[in-house]
Parts: C-alpha cells; structure tokens; sequence
DNA sequence: CTCTGTTTTAAACAATTGTTTAATAAATGT
DNA sequence: ACATTTATTAAACAATTGTTTAAAACAGAG
C-alpha cells in the first residue's frame, strides 16, 4: 500500500478504463475508485484524455508484448506459433477484456501514440516474415499472405474471450462452464491453425 | 423517400447506434441524423433505452438470421458450415461493426429481449446438433463440444472484420487494402474449419 | 370556416459531464 | 520557528445529457 497518489489513480484508471471505456466512464469515478477527489485527477494528468493516452498506450504495450517476444525469438516457426497461441489464451485467461478494449477505443480514435511504433519494429525486424516467405516458397508452409496468417491465429485466440456475452446469450451457457470451455480450445485452436498452415506435417494429431 | 416519422427515427437510430454505441451518442445527435426536433424521438419511442431496445432487437434477429436459415436447411452438415461460413462473409462485407456492436452491447447489458428466444430455440429444433453428435460417433466429424464448434467457425469469420481498427495499426495497412485481404480470407476460412471439423474429408485442397 | 386531435417545435428542467478556482492542509527547506 | 512549495479539498464553471412542458403548426371531419 505504500504506492503514490499518482499510481492510486493510474491502477484506478486503468479499472475502470477497461470495464468500461473511455466513454461510458466519468473522471469522478475514477477518483472514488482510487477513493479521493476530482481534481486530483486532473492535478496529475491535466485531463481525462490525456490520463486515458497514458493507461491506452501501457495496455497496448502488454497487448502486443507476446507478439513481440515470440516472434523475436530463436525458434522455429512452428513453435513460435504454437507458443504465441498458447501465450496468447493464458494472457487472456487474465484479462478476457483487453482485446474488445483495444479494438473498441482503436475504432473511436484511429490514431496511436508514436511509442508504440518501435515496438511494431521489433516485430519486422525479427526476420519472422522473411522465414515464413522461405517456407512458403518450399511449399513447407501454406502459401497465403501473411497478414492474414497474423488474422488466423488471432481470430482463434481472441474471438473466443471476446465473444463471450454473445455466446452466452446463443447457448445458455454460465460464465463459468463458458471459461472452461475456452480452456480445452487451447489445444484446438493450435492444432488447426498449425494444420492448416503446415499441412504436411504430420506431428499434428488428426 | 415516402416513410413516415417514426421509420425515419429508426433509420438514423440504426445507423448511430451501431456506429457509435448506446452511450456514445446523443438523443439530440439521432434527431439531428433524422433531420428533426429532439423531442419527437421521444414523442414516439418514449426514451433513448425504449428506442435502443427496439433497434438492438432488430439487429440482434438480423445477426443471428444465417444462423437459423442455414442450421435449418435440409443440406448435409458439411455443406451447413460451408454456406454459413460464405454468408456471414457476405453480410460482415456489408456490416462490418455490428459484431462489435452486439457483444459491446450485451456486455453493457446481458439481458436480453425474450423476443430472441423464439429464433434461437430454432437452431435446436433443427436437429443439427443432434446431426452433428452422430457424425462425430462414426468418427466423421472431430469430436468436440458443439459449442466450441460455434466458437471455431464464429472466430474465423467475425474476428477478421471485428479487428480491422487492430490489424490496421499493426499491419499499417490501408481500409481498402484490409477489405480486399478479407476476401480471399473467406475460402481459408472455409477450408481450414471444415478441414479440422472433417479431418477425413479429402475434398478439401491441402 | 371551425373544431378536434395529432404532429412538431422551441424552451426549459434537473442531473451529470470535464475542468478550473480558490482556499486549506501537508510537506519541505531554511 | 517560519516561509514556501506541494498536495488535497470543496465549490463552482459552462457545456451537454435525457426528458418534459407548453405552445404552435398541421391535419381531417363536421
């Protein structure tokens, strides 16, 4: 407990931010959820948009964290994949919200904090793409583009948590039984993105 | 151009609402799309919450209609996915937000209108569940639960469209650039899920 | 035209929003 | 001890919100 008043209200704003939004959240509810005033908030980061650039920026950063280290990695590709997958269901496990945060805030206001370019760059300049281009052109991997295969692996990864309260609705189904569910689609997940792209590799269980 | 008021309301309540959310946008923003008095929306629906209701209801059938129609065909299942897959590509072309539109709503607020009851129990009464239960007995189709399989083929055709904002900032890749990639993503989509569904099935290009 | 009911409008309502101000409390340095 | 920043507070600001009111414009019937 013994942390500042300014990250009282980051972890605060960060709560609440995620819950729900820029938008259908108040600066005062920040403060009682850090539990003082107002102004305080303002005193420390001089405006509602300007504390939320500052807890957007750090969850993209964490968002994009595994993408980042998996892909810059030494395995091989294969693994990477599987890895990142995996990685990506337990960091979701955690935070099932993130990604609707992100996507959601992403389509209210397009533009993104400069910071987070280096972090993108750290993604190329892995040299992931160039292998998988390699193994497409031996016919080991599926040849499709790669911003699609980044589509593919995240649709199955993502989607699950994000579409939680539709499936909810759609099946009947409680929070609970619904997350233990998501726990045995890890597996699925991996084994047909991997099937699909490495359709000759026969480690796969069928 | 012969409606009346009231449509001319839903119409511009439609459009607002889904592009920018219940909480995003004002009953005076809905009047001023409809080229009219703040007033009378109210005059004819009430309330901001009574006019969503409406519109959120109607949207829900809307997203939930390929559903319905393609479980309740008489084709064989594989045939079932297959045209689901291609048709909610289709639809998402043409309504791109409104996934996100209903899982951000109902996470807002899970309760649902018993209106949408009615057209769920329809998916049941298909008997495509119970379809689904013998083929995977005889070891056609993967065994796994029939949720999950909703999560798998939902993943890979919502979540493309769903993270456009995302993909668009990591990718640094242009709308119409992402647009035109999600057309081709359709027939991975459709090859992989029936690919991993029907793991014997040899009609599907590898 | 006149009356009656419906539709539309401008104006006002209280509540809440993000933000600022001015005063107080706490901490810090001398 | 005093003086000076720094931190915190309550109160107020204008703007915007959903909603209501009361009057005006319009419609159709007699």
């Amino acid at each position: 407990m013994n942390q500042t008043t300014e990250d009282k209200i980051k972890e605060a704003a960060l709560r609440v931010f995620i819950q729900k939004g820029y938008d259908r959240c108040s600066s005062r509810e920040i403060a009682r959820e850090a539990g003082m005033n107002v102004a305080l908030v303002n005193y420390y980061f001089r405006s509602k948009s300007k504390l939320f650039a500052i807890i957007f920026e750090s969850v993209l950063q964490d968002f994009l964290k595994s993408l980042v280290q998996v892909f810059g990695s030494a395995l091989p590709i294969r693994e990477k994949i599987k890895i990142l997958i995996e990685r990506e269901f337990e960091f979701l496990s955690q935070h099932p919200d993130i990604p609707n945060f992100v996507i959601n805030e992403l389509s209210r206001n397009p533009e993104v904090s400069k910071d987070i370019l280096p972090t993108l760059e750290k993604i190329y300049e892995s040299g992931v793409f160039e292998e998988a281009k390699k193994l497409q052109a031996t016919g080991e991997m599926r040849k499709m583009d790669l911003v699609q295969v980044t589509i593919l692996i995240l649709s199955n990864c993502q989607y699950p948590f994000m579409a939680a309260p539709l499936m909810k609705v759609v099946h009947g189904v409680s929070s609970e039984t619904y997350l233990h569910l998501l726990q045995s689609h890890r597996e699925h997940a991996v084994n047909m993105v991997l099937g699909y792209l490495f359709p000759n590799d026969n480690s796969i269980p069928s």
